[in-house]
Parts: structure tokens; sequence; C-alpha cells
RNA sequence: GGCCUUGUGGUCAAGCGGUUAAGACGGCGCCCUCUCACGGCGCAAUCCCGGGUUCGAUUCCCGGCAAGGUCACCA
């Protein structure tokens, strides 16, 4: 058969030749040993966790190196576009500092480019072209439906599905059927004639895996779908060349189609270029553990994590704990260290999948807000606020000093210790909230309602704004004492029969009268932020 | 079903032939204390199972089992 005059029957025009393209798209001139890593999402617009997982990989393997990470665009399946997309996923990235040096929507060095796939159709025609013409690649006119016959046949006969040796049909068609279907107008896609023999299996070096056993591949696999798009195999495989990738980062479910990829390479005389499987990140589903689905997970996805207010660095922190089991010892040495000097490894990644954890990420969260100065986290709460903040919660900034004092004491910045009320900004917003507004309700009470009142009434007696928190505290036990609560909690512990409680209760008391919360920090330095007047009206409408 | 991957406490995990089997999160006690938070001190773990190899296996080999992934003109 005349492999050309079919070639050009089915790729009608003149295409570049290999060597113009290598030429177009040379090697990139980077130090030695610098990693090309790519991001290559399709165009949903829906990001999550998982996507957050792997971009960090790719990001720091590349810049460990002194290399690059691109953004690339797989949107050759035109179902999956979503307006928008594109800038959506990379805000979403950047706002985890996961920023990239080159792609679609970022530009950079436009050596490359284009970053989206269908752009690059000619590119691909070109070396489908070239594989017809040497026979490695042939038209297939089997229906969608012939297709499903087929496979209901093999699952049927207990034998593998696929389009594959014997049951390839349109792999042997002779040169006039061919012509006879192209002549009727029937369409077609091309298919890859797949050199190879699952009976042969050696080992491959996986950057993350270590060595992986793999099968080779006998799958016609199409390249060239009927409207002349490739799959995404036949892209990889062209784009990763021509990009200069030299480590392909991906989820651990290509891992199946490696065969297929590297059977791809071979026949486009391209080299191979590393490869690193990373296991995902699983979800807990009743009894099972499954992979983060976009589908199922909409809490997952990196936009909730914004709009809860997340703090950006303690994502990362997370992320990183789970992706290098090293880090954690690493973080726990060097806590103000930036995250970007740890020697993050693929081969220190792990093999298996982990569950997230989300009382994981809260505690290391809570750390993370704890290390921020006042003045950093109002920064931080403001501008979350200005996006996600109700309006109320929008006046808090209004009073900049009574906010970073509020802050300054919710946070415990000065003492030793470091308060971790909250993990997120919106926790933090509804922490500091009573400091802004007047409880609209109040916890519960431990003691009686007379009491309450008693207490109320010995305590106003005796405030003073300009008293010093000894002489406060002094005050709040004494009238413990004048109604029948221990003024020491020694004394009260020691014969609990002999009064009504402690000054633990009677602090209790002011405090949700001032608060309506029983869990506050420090209520001296509280009542000194609301100051006299405010302290008093609050708790003069609890007597 | 075929193929591939994985298997240490509830979770993330260190461990690479001899260990009291690290650490972190969570849980539970106790202490500190005007509450809470923080902090401190404790407590809880048959290394999936069965065979081998070895003086000795969580660690090496084989076989099971279990879990996950994948078998599209989706990526």
């Amino acid at each position: 058969m005349d492999y050309k005059l079919l070639a050009e029957r089915l790729l009608p025009g003149e295409y570049p030749s290999p060597a113009f393209y290598e030429e177009k798209y040379p090697a990139r001139n980077l130090p030695k040993g610098a990693e090309v890593t790519r991001l290559a999402p399709s165009p949903t617009g829906f990001i999550h966790l998982g996507n957050l997982f792997s971009a960090i990989t790719d990001e720091r393997i590349a810049h460990r190196s002194s290399g690059i990470v691109y953004l690339r665009i797989e949107d050759t399946d035109l179902k999956r576009k979503v307006d928008g997309a594109v800038e959506a996923v990379i805000s979403a990235l950047k706002y985890f500092d996961v920023k990239f040096d080159e792609g679609a929507e970022i530009g950079g060095d436009e050596t490359y480019a284009p970053w989206y796939q269908r752009q690059r159709a000619e590119i691909y025609r070109a070396f489908a072209k070239k594989l017809i013409e040497e026979g490695r690649a042939y038209p297939c006119f089997c229906t969608e439906e012939d297709l499903t016959a087929l496979r209901e046949e093999q699952t049927k006969n207990k034998e593998i599905t696929g389009y594959y040796g014997k049951y390839a049909k349109c792999r042997n068609l002779t040169e006039e059927e061919i012509y006879k279907n192209l002549d009727a107008g029937k369409p077609f896609v091309i298919r890859l004639r797949s050199l190879g023999n699952p009976e042969n299996k050696f080992k491959f070096h996986d950057e993350i895996k270590g060595d992986v056993t793999v099968t080779e591949n006998d799958q016609d696999v199409v390249i060239l779908k009927s409207d002349g798009i490739p799959t995404y195999h036949f892209a990889h495989a062209v784009d990763d060349h021509f990009m200069r990738t030299t480590i392909v980062i991906r989820g651990e479910d290509w891992l199946a189609s490696l065969p297929i990829h590297i059977e791809l390479f071979a026949a486009l005389g391209f080299p191979l270029p590393r490869y690193g499987h990373h296991c995902s990140l699983m979800k807990q589903d009743g009894e099972t553990r499954r992979k983060l689905s976009k589908r199922k997970d909409p809490e997952l996805s990196l936009e909730f994590y914004r709009k809860e207010g997340y703090f950006p660095r303690a994502v990362k922190v997370y992320m990183l704990t789970l992706l290098n089991s090293n880090f954690e010892e690493w973080y726990l040495k060097n806590p103000d260290a930036d995250l970007n000097e740890f020697p993050f490894k693929a081969a220190k990644m792990s093999k298996s999948g982990a569950l997230f954890d989300l009382d994981k990420l809260n505690d290391i969260s809570k750390n993370e807000l704890a290390k921020l100065s006042e003045g950093e986290m109002a920064e931080f709460l403001r501008e979350w606020g200005e996006e996600f903040g109700t309006e109320a919660q929008k006046k808090y900034f209004l009073d900049g000093e009574k906010l970073m004092r509020a802050l300054a004491l919710c946070m415990g910045v000065g003492g030793k210790k470091r308060r971790k009320d909250f993990t997120t900004a919106s926790q933090a917003m509804e922490f500091i909230k009573f400091f802004f507004e007047r409880p609209a309700e109040h916890e519960a009470y431990r003691v009686t309602d007379g009491d309450r009142r008693a207490v109320l009434q010995g305590f106003l007696r005796r405030y003073d704004a300009k008293d010093d928190a000894q002489t406060w505290f002094s005050k709040v036990k004494e009238v413990a004492a004048e109604n029948g609560f221990a003024a020491e909690m020694k004394d009260y512990k020691e014969n609990p029969e002999a009064y009504k409680g402690s000054v633990s209760d009677v602090a209790e008391v002011l405090r949700i009268a001032t608060t309506g919360r029983a869990n506050t920090p420090d209520l001296y330095t509280i009542m000194q932020i609301l100051g006299e007047e405010e302290t008093r009206a609050r708790l003069q409408a609890e007597v």
C-alpha cells in the first residue's frame, strides 16, 4: 500500500517537517539539572485541593532546580470548556503561592506558545501524517456502535476489551476498502498501529513510585479524533516533547496509560521524559475511601478555603506535610523559615493515597495564625472581609485602634503563650464580634437569677475603669465573698459544701453579661477595651 | 475479569534484619487557671494474613487477602 498517498488523502496539504518543529521549539537554555514541569488542566474552571497538591509538586520540583513550571490548557474536549476557567485556575493557585513562569494567560517566554492545545492543531496533524506515511498509523471507520458491540462481545467472552490485535478490524483494511470508505465520505479517526506485545513486561523507573512494572501496550489507541483534534495521549507526547518538559508530574490514575505513552514517544522518535506519578488525596466515603472528586466534593474546592478564610500559608503547609514525609520534622525545627527553603524531593513523596484530614489542617491553621502580629492579622482579616465579610463585619475595620487592641488580646500578642482560638478568618471575625456589637443573646448563667443580680450590682458599685488588673480582681473577689462564693479557689476546693461556688462562677457572670459568652480571653482587658461606659451599660442590662 | 499500585495505631507517618516500633493530629486523664485558649505531664497501638530464608523478621522472598486506580473519538 502506498502510505504516502494515503496520508495525503487523509490529511491533505503541506505540513512542516519534524526538523522544522525541532528547530522552532529548541531545547531550553537552562542550567544543568534544571527541571521543566507543567500543570495541564482541562478548562473546567473547577480546582480543588487535589489539584493544588499536584501543582505544588510541579512548582517545587521546577523551582528547587532553577527550572520552569508552565501552564498548558488541555482543551481538546470541547464539552469541558467553561468561560473564564483559566483565569480562575491561575488566581486560585496564585493565592496559595503557586506561580507559573509561563503559559496560557500568563505570557512569559513565547517560544513554546501557544499553550492551548486547540491552537496547536497543525503540529499534531503534521505528526499524525508522518505516522501514517510510515505505516505506524491508519484510518479507522468503526462507529461508536461498532465499538460498543465489540466491547460487549469481549466482555461476554471474558477477553480484554479494546481495539487490538484481531479485534482491530480497520487495521488490515485493503487499499480498496479504505478508499471506498473515504469516497463514501465515512468519518474516520486515526489510530496508532501498535507493535507491542502484552506478554512483554519491563521495569520502568518512576520518580515517585520507584521501579514499576510496565506491560507493553498493544492497543491501537486513537490519536486523532474524527474532528481532527488529538486525544490526550497524542497531545501529551507532542506537547511535552516540544515544550521540553523534563519531568511529567501527574496523578497515579495515569500510570495505567503509561504503556501507551511510552509506545507513542518511541513511534514519534521523541526521547521519553521522566515521569512521576503521585498518589491522590483521598476522602472517607462511608465505609470506603476514594479519591477526591470534583462533582462529589465541592467543599474541597480551593474557592471554599478562600471563602472560609483559611490562611493560605496554612493550606500550603498542610499540603507540604502530606507531600513530603520529612517536611513536618523540618518545619518543627524551622517554624519561621521560608517554605521554599525546604528541600523538596519527588522521591520523598508518599506512594499511597492519604486521607484528607481536616483536623490536621485546622491545627496547622491555628498555629499559623498564632504566628501573626495583630497588624498582620488585621491586614489578613481586612482583605478577607472586603471580599467575603458581612456588612456588620466590614464595620469592625472603622475603629482601627480598637481592632488592634482586640486582636492583640485575642491572639495573646506580647505574652509568652499565644492564644489559638480560631482557625480561619471567618472564625476570627466571629470571635472578636463582642468587641464591636452588644451580645444579641447570652449563654446560660450557672448561678441563680438572684445571685446573678446581686453579683452584677455588687460589681457595678465597686467598678472603676482606672483600676489595675490586680485591684480589679480583688474587687471581683470581694463580690464573691459578700455573696457566699469562695474568694479563693483553694478554699473552695478544700471545702466545696461551704460555698455556693467560687470566684470562677462570679467571674463567669461578669463575663457572660459583658460578652454573651462563657469563654473569652482575659475579662479585665476586655472591659478596658470596651471602656467604662460600654461596660457599665452591658452589665446594667443584665441586672 | 485483565493490568498496575499500595498495605506500620482512628488519621499522616519514621523505620531499610536485633529498637522500650519515633514524631504530629485527633481522643482520654491530670496539672496550671477568673472562663476559655495556650502550655506542661501522662494514657491507649496483635506493624493485613500464611508460609519460607535467617540465630533473629515490621524490615528480605513466595503465596494469599484487602484497598485504590485503570481498561472512551474524557482528560
